[in-house]
DNA sequence: TTGTACGCGTTATCAA
DNA sequence: TTGATAACGCGTACAA
């Protein structure tokens, strides 16, 4: 076992000075052909590659992004990864993942461990537990510190960075009104409680239509279901506030929720209750993910694109690391990309 | 702006030598508790926090972990990083992400750029493209620098390291198993080309648990799919195979998919064909993901528990690192552990 | 054309 | 009790 070779042993080897061999691998017109051939043909003999370690403490920078997000298992946040790794690579830089889990502390824990120097730079999507403590201290003592952050998704108005979202209430809008202009009359939203920051603008799209159409919200057909229900063996509860949902309107003849499972949860309800899909309801769902896709019916959707946000989060994030190399400092004006969401019809709509 | 505080700045400004400030900070009995009370007042004050890549460096250990994929938008991958990072953050390591896409070249590249110092080691699932031309040298020569690896999943046994495996034969063979047991009598198999390791296994898993009934394996039944029909837009391809393969065997009545995406298509194709599962067709999954779970009807699967792979494979590199400081070298004895699977019963069987 | 010295931020060793 | 120095690996300004 050979530890990876050094400058150090190449000049020791060769009977030369450090620099000397330093220079004559970055192709130096200081050095003689002679030499330089020397040393770059021993240099790739033995495999030489600089120490990304040493590059990262003498240049001050490492080349690599922080990624903190709520969770993996998901097929929108690993979209988004997929797509800040691809112009990460392209552009040269490596991707470090923390997940926060929804959590707060976890979500600041991982921030720490992060921000000191082993990153250039954050892209996050801020947890639940944040948004609802509305505590965002640690987003703003790492701008303070000189290091850019670019959040994605669920961002909040009063931290000065770049941001990627989705035009959440005009995806919802133009949703809703796929249901409308297909007939529907009675059109129920299952949706996420207000703190979340998505959630609520979906929330207000679905109302922006209605209110377009003429149509009256009606309280009992907004469902705002607790996130905590989400934690896996609460799928049961879920279905229960659907099944609710459902009972106190009848009619209900439209549903657009906020997410795929809501949705396909929404689906199983609705069989039960003897309803067909889409003859006598029809389905949208936010967030274009495997089971829209695949589960039967397909699921009508709203798709984020998630590997575009994260390719543009990427863009944003080292376009701002490499201006700071050259502009000192100056007033810094953020951008706020909104990437479109498309309406993919399948199977659940008419 | 301000940069982050570096032991020397504190140094200046207290009037005191960065010696004195870096062991004030770590308590050392050599500072006098007036200094030292003073220099951790004034440390906390500006938030100091020692630099990692200077720690990185000097230590020769960057306490991160390089994790290499095929892809991340995938449930039973994005499991598998869940329990890694899990593991990792309470033992103290990052965790750096990279995405072969299944292609060798950009497998050997992420390689190449985590393995100068980035990271201490790596845990990895080899793409498909490199079990197929079985060219392995960047894994020997990262371990040869003296870098371990942990493979999981897809594994090959030539390469010295950890591995973390399921039990693909003995689970196939349980599904199977169960599929006969529920009366099954012609039962086809979806999997994929020889190739991919896991494809293989589960495929011998099929035609143990047929021979153990004395039941004869035929090849109509056997459809290899050629992995590049996943790329999104040859789903139709997918379709088509299957259709064929219900055609050529009209009395069919069990599948067993090795993957779920095979399994809810195989499902899609048998209702065009007028079966009703579970009542004239039963399907089992290998692979417990949200289609499984969420799609109607269910999916009975073999579950792999990603998670507890990713905190094995996790403990299992971070323990060789660590033990590696102490023993300087010796005989490497590797270990590979086996996570059993589970068969997990849904609706998709009787 | 080559080599010396310095600095990136830290810690450990040794000297004062 | 405190401080100076070296080292981790690299690149570069400057000296030879």
């Amino acid at each position: 076992m050979k530890r990876k070779i050094t400058l150090k042993q190449i000049a020791k080897e060769l009977d030369v000075s450090i620099s000397t061999v330093s220079k004559a691998l970055r192709n130096s017109v200081e050095i003689s052909e002679d030499t330089r051939l020397k040393v770059q043909a021993f240099a790739k003999l033995y495999n030489y590659r600089p120490n990304n370690i040493a590059l990262s403490l003498k240049n001050r920078k490492s080349n690599t992004i922080g990624i903190i997000i709520p969770e993996i298992v998901h097929h929108f946040f690993s979209k988004v990864i997929t797509g800040i790794e691809l112009v990460a690579n392209k552009r040269g830089y490596n991707v470090i993942v923390g997940l926060s889990n929804e959590s707060f502390d976890k979500e600041v824990i991982n921030m720490q461990m992060l921000a000191n120097g082993s990153i250039d730079g954050f892209i996050l999507s801020i947890a639940k537990e944040t948004l609802q403590q509305q505590d965002y201290h640690h987003f703003k003592e790492t701008i303070n510190q000189g290091m850019p952050i670019v959040m994605f998704d669920r961002v909040i108005n009063e931290i000065p960075c770049d941001k990627v979202i989705v035009d959440d209430v005009r995806g919802s809008r133009k949703a809703v009104e796929k249901l409308i202009n297909n007939g529907c009359k009675t059109i129920g939203i299952i949706t996420t409680k207000d703190y979340v920051s998505v959630g609520k603008l979906r929330t207000q799209g679905y109302l922006e239509a209605l209110e377009d159409h003429k149509i009256e919200a009606e309280s009992s057909l907004i469902l705002k279901v607790d996130d905590k229900l989400l934690s896996e063996n609460h799928l049961e509860s879920l279905e229960n506030e659907i099944s609710n949902l459902f009972e106190t309107n009848p009619k209900i003849d439209g549903i657009f929720a906020v997410n795929e499972l809501y949705a396909v949860t929404a689906i199983k309800v609705a069989r039960k209750f003897g309803l067909e899909i889409p003859k006598s309801l029809q389905v949208i769902s936010f967030t274009d993910g495997v089971l829209s896709k695949h589960s039967m019916p397909s699921l009508t959707t709203v798709s984020q694109h998630g590997q575009k946000i994260g390719e543009k989060a990427a863009d944003l994030l080292i376009n701002r690391l490499e201006q700071e190399e050259a502009i000192e400092e100056g007033e810094e004006v953020f951008e706020t990309v909104v990437i479109e969401t498309e309406l993919i019809e399948r199977e659940s709509t008419k």
